[in-house]
DNA sequence: TTTTCGTAAGAACGATCGTTCGTATCATTG
DNA sequence: CAATGATACGAACGATCGTTCTTACGAAAA
């Protein structure tokens, strides 16, 4: 369907895969991945069963590819963020949480399926997913340690308030609602005044936020 | 297989109900609901297949009756810790989560398959699972709100710090493995200390906890 | 004793599962 | 042109699913 120059370039060539690759999210979201079958996804994809398997040899790849690429692009904003921050811990933090909060935002079903499907998957996926995710916890424990370090933080325990920072961030995807009371930026301020009061820091004055007064 | 008084006292009569829910506890946490089989289930209660049925009409029963059992004990707990606390919301807080923390560690894959499975819950079993666990946040939220009214605590979000609290609380059934660094009881403060910072209250000096430094 | 009823297990039901096979279409390659 | 290989679909495979049926055993009730 597709007029392209042929092989090399595979811009757009990955039309129908991309479709199954959604369909997929948005039934494993729904009804999980075992109670989701790949006639699910065929009909979400608009193509048919058989054909599935002309683009992943079994429904644990499609987990697996939407797993990869969920925690890949979130490890990718996160760094991205923190590099572009100021020097102070605190600023590190806080770009950071307001990428996360935003990712979980942006792909709330991905971070969904990510947080409770994962479990399923199985052999290297598993652990390529496990790495990424142990990458992006390590970026917020560097953080918390510079911060420790210079004087900006005071928790006991940076490495268990890292982890809960980003419990936090990922608990999001369990209850957020599109046309909520807070933006996606505010939430993201929300939660990095949330951190930092983990991380037992000096807190600025609270922003407009929610509460009776606006 | 019991000699026993007929009819009335209920006494040990369960014994084999119990072991099949202790069984599909076993089968869904392992699995997931989707993922365990009835056949699952009846090996793990050392029974036969057909006999399951004899005690529940449904698989989802299993699953309905597993989460309203560990929904309603963690309520109970809670309820009955805040009620013997002092007066002061941060004493009520530290009750609270106390007893959060301990029922999360005691009944770890309880509060796993109640947290990732509740999704597969229908019709009036998922409104009451969900109803319990609305009673157990207004608990806290009328705590924070308390601490609030009392100048205790000075967060400016007071129910999303609640919920937040019990997303801490809760996450901890995803990580916690026996035999870690920190017990039972130094959960529990550690998560009291977090949920008072996340409030934004006056903070004691840190305990013994983890870290170089006992 | 006879009846009843909770408990138990094996066999089988229809449905659905993930996956494979055979085949057809069609643009590109030689 | 013929050959190729990616794309597509219907049909069907064997396996497993949740559930039901039928029957049997044994203790309590009549």
């Amino acid at each position: 369907m597709n007029s392209r120059s042929p092989g090399l370039v595979r811009d757009g060539s990955r039309a129908n895969e991309v479709a199954i690759l959604r369909a997929a999210l948005e039934a494993f979201g729904a009804k999980g991945f075992h109670g989701a079958s790949m006639r699910d996804v065929a009909r979400g994809a608009g193509t048919s069963l058989s054909n599935l398997y002309n683009y992943f040899p079994a429904k644990s790849q499609l987990l697996a590819e939407l797993l990869r690429l969920a925690n890949d692009e979130l490890l990718a904003r996160i760094t991205e963020a923190v590099s572009g921050a100021g020097e102070r811990a605190a600023d590190r933090l806080r770009a950071a949480i307001a990428a996360h909060v935003a990712f979980v935002v942006d792909h709330q079903v991905e971070s969904l399926v990510a947080l409770s499907e994962v479990r399923y998957l199985a052999g290297v996926a598993r652990e390529g997913v496990v790495a990424a995710r142990d990458s992006t916890q390590n970026i917020y424990e560097r953080i918390v340690a510079d911060g420790v370090r210079d004087g900006e933080f005071r928790t006991p325990y940076p490495d268990d308030a890292a982890r809960n920072i980003v419990s936090l961030c990922s608990a999001i995807a369990t209850w957020y609602r599109p046309g909520g009371r807070l933006s996606k930026q505010d939430l993201g301020e929300q939660h990095a005044r949330y951190a930092l009061a983990l991380l037992e820091a000096e807190l600025p004055p609270a922003r407009s936020g929610k509460g009776a007064g606006r």
